[in-house]
RNA sequence: CGGGACGUGGCGCAGCCUGGUCAGCGCGCGUGCCUUGGGAGCACGAGGUCGGCGGUUCAAAUCCGCCCGUCCCGACCA
């Protein structure tokens, strides 16, 4: 294509707006603008480049023997009624009500739709397995939308559903996706993990998510560095201390101390020369079912996913100053568990001190000395904090290691959560009704555009994969006055487009530093560059964006040259 | 929603504390000349109800109040 044809509206300086390379990148190459907040315009090159992402998405997907289809986004609550998540899903879900004051929403995912098509038109085990998917866009009013594309409010998203007789059969759909997301994750070009992952609102028994990583993740994933246990941060799993032998009946009582304006565990620690790992912290938190209070080691954070998983309650959040004192009688920074009367929840670790240091439930003073079992008792003890670095690996043993990461990708085992909220029942082999096993799918199609630069980018700007670059070659000519330079520069566009390599011809009036500066901006891979020199001894240069190394090429092998090389960067 | 920052031609910003002479700078845009291997130069020119509403004042971009919008940090997620 001739570049003064295209809308390109490149930008010299950073947008005040953007915070994130990729946004940054994003807005300065001209390929998305903001229409509002986390709502934004792809223009051509932009949708490119998603369109891209979508082929790769698509054809992997067809490779695994997935059904491409496209459901609504404008959906009525019906639905969400019967799987009660109109009352679940909370302000994220758009809603409004049509010109008959029905009440409709904008889907922010298609369990539902999904699941009511299927049990409508799918009524034998002979149907299955059944694996469907769609390219579509959703909408999730988000609570904070940020860094462009990474999370918006409207997104473009793959997501797909299975249908499975059993268990089994489900699981091998489940392998199946996980290699096919793989596959598609590898063709992107991106350097990826897959983690173990808490299933979260969309619910099931099981999921792994797939982690772009990159130091400006929203995601924190634990990673082993001698096997590959990788899960995120709200999944990794805190390998339990040795157990302490029992508390003796006896022993030195508890004594409490006078400590003034001692609040935090870094005071409290100071204050008794003791190490916070000496210390037991108490949170207090509310929930839908009353407050409880959980009990951490001074040097550990909670992990709130696993306290809300064992407590099974959705809502859950630190009550503030006024409330923690109604209930502990006692200032924040005073919290303990000796004579709390509300249910304690202690991580593992709390109950393998030998003796500690907590709050005293009374303003300025805390306890030293305290056994946990003699002093107190746990309702629960359980794994509720977060793992750190160096933690041991709950599987090897080996060491963890934490790094940041972009979700792109996360695949759940659903089974019968939602065919059994929605009747979804089909016929087995011997005449019986029985629950559809399902799965879910998802992948952040244009997530992955914003990934993608948060991996690939230098000083100058965007550094595509050959796979998702909008263009293969810009074709740049040092001079469209000269006669022979623009007769050069239109002949190899042609014969390279005649090719089948994607080229852009960079045909404005421009001097070469500005086409220098919007090449490099925009990512393309491979520059060609026709001048009066290198034309004189019948030659092009080549650059490559990601080396920056420059060869120099005889007009004749030209094309030959370039398609290898994209050949050999697109399928390695 | 809690905490912070911000809103001045298309973009990036100054001016605001200390109200008046303050609507300005750089980039971009248009025209002409000139230039052509890393965002050139000169000249002329177009473009802004200073986010909105209200208040204080002889006088408001500037002070006060309310509202709207945007971004960053935390609770949600592809």
């Amino acid at each position: 294509m001739l570049y003064s044809r295209l809308l390109i509206p490149t930008l010299k300086e950073n947008p005040a707006e953007a915070e994130a390379v990729s946004h940054r990148l994003l807005l300065r190459a001209g390929m998305i603008r903001k229409l509002a907040s986390g709502i934004y315009n792809y223009l051509p090159l932009g949708l490119r480049v998603l369109r891209k992402v979508e082929a790769i998405v698509r054809e992997e997907m067809n490779r695994a023997g997935a059904l491409e289809v496209l459901l609504p986004a404008v959906q009525p609550a019906e639905l969400w009624l019967e799987s009660g998540r109109w009352q679940v899903y909370g302000k994220e879900l758009l809603r409004f009500k049509d010109r008959h004051q029905r009440d409709c929403c904008f889907g922010p995912t298609h369990e539902e739709v999904i699941t009511d098509l299927v049990r409508r038109e799918v009524h034998s085990y002979r149907q299955l397995p059944l694996n469907l998917y769609q390219i579509q866009v959703k909408f999730r009013d988000e609570i904070r939308p940020r860094f462009g594309l990474i999370r918006g409010r409207e997104f473009i998203m793959k997501d797909g559903y299975s249908f499975d007789v059993d268990e089994a059969q489900a699981e091998v759909t489940y392998q199946a996706m996980y290699e096919a997301y793989s596959r598609i994750f590898r063709r992107c070009g991106l350097d990826f993990k897959v983690v173990e992952a808490d299933t979260g609102p969309i619910g099931g028994s099981f999921s792994h998510e797939f982690m772009v990583l990159a130091d400006t993740g929203e995601d924190t994933l634990a990673s082993c560095t001698a096997c590959d246990y990788a899960a995120n941060l709200e999944k990794a799993e805190a390998v339990a201390p040795n157990p302490r032998p029992a508390p003796a009946a006896g022993g030195e009582p508890y004594q409490e101390v006078a400590t003034p304006g001692v609040r935090t565990v870094e005071e409290v620690a100071a204050f008794f020369r003791a190490a916070p790992a000496e210390i037991v912290k108490t949170l207090i938190y509310e929930t839908e079912q009353g407050p409880v209070a959980v009990l951490l080691r001074g040097d550990h954070e909670v992990n709130e996913v696993k306290v809300k998983n064992l407590l099974g309650v959705t809502d859950l959040y630190l009550a503030g100053p006024a409330r923690v004192e109604e209930l502990t009688g006692a200032e924040v920074g005073f919290s303990g568990p000796v004579g709390l009367r509300l249910p304690l929840y202690a991580d593992q670790a709390v109950m393998s001190l030998a003796a500690c240091i907590t709050g005293a439930n009374r303003s300025g003073c805390h306890l030293a000395g305290v056994v946990p079992g003699r002093d107190f008792q746990p309702f629960r003890v359980a794994d509720l904090r977060q793992v750190t670095e160096n933690d041991p690996c709950p599987r090897c043993g080996g060491r963890l290691t934490l790094l940041k990461g972009i979700e792109v990708g996360h695949i759940f085992k659903l089974g019968t959560k939602y065919s059994q909220a929605l009747k979804a029942t089909f016929l087995d082999a011997n005449g019986e009704e029985r629950f559809f096993f399902m799965g879910c799918y998802g992948i952040g199609v244009s997530r992955i555009v914003a990934a993608a630069i948060e991996q690939g980018h230098d000083a100058d700007g965007i550094i595509w994969p050959m796979a998702l670059a909008p263009f293969q070659v810009m074709l740049i000519p040092i001079s469209l006055e000269e006669e022979a330079t623009r007769g050069a520069a239109f002949r190899v566009y042609e014969e390279l487009a005649a090719a089948g390599v994607e080229v852009l011809l960079d045909d404005r009036d421009e001097r070469p530093g500005v086409k220098f500066k919007d090449c490099d901006l925009l990512g393309i891979p491979l520059r060609v560059v026709l001048g009066p020199k290198t034309l004189a001894q019948g030659r092009a240069e080549i650059r490559h964006r990601r080396t920056r190394d420059i060869t120099f090429v005889e007009l004749d092998k030209l094309k030959d040259v370039l398609t290898a090389q994209i050949a050999q960067e697109l399928h390695g």
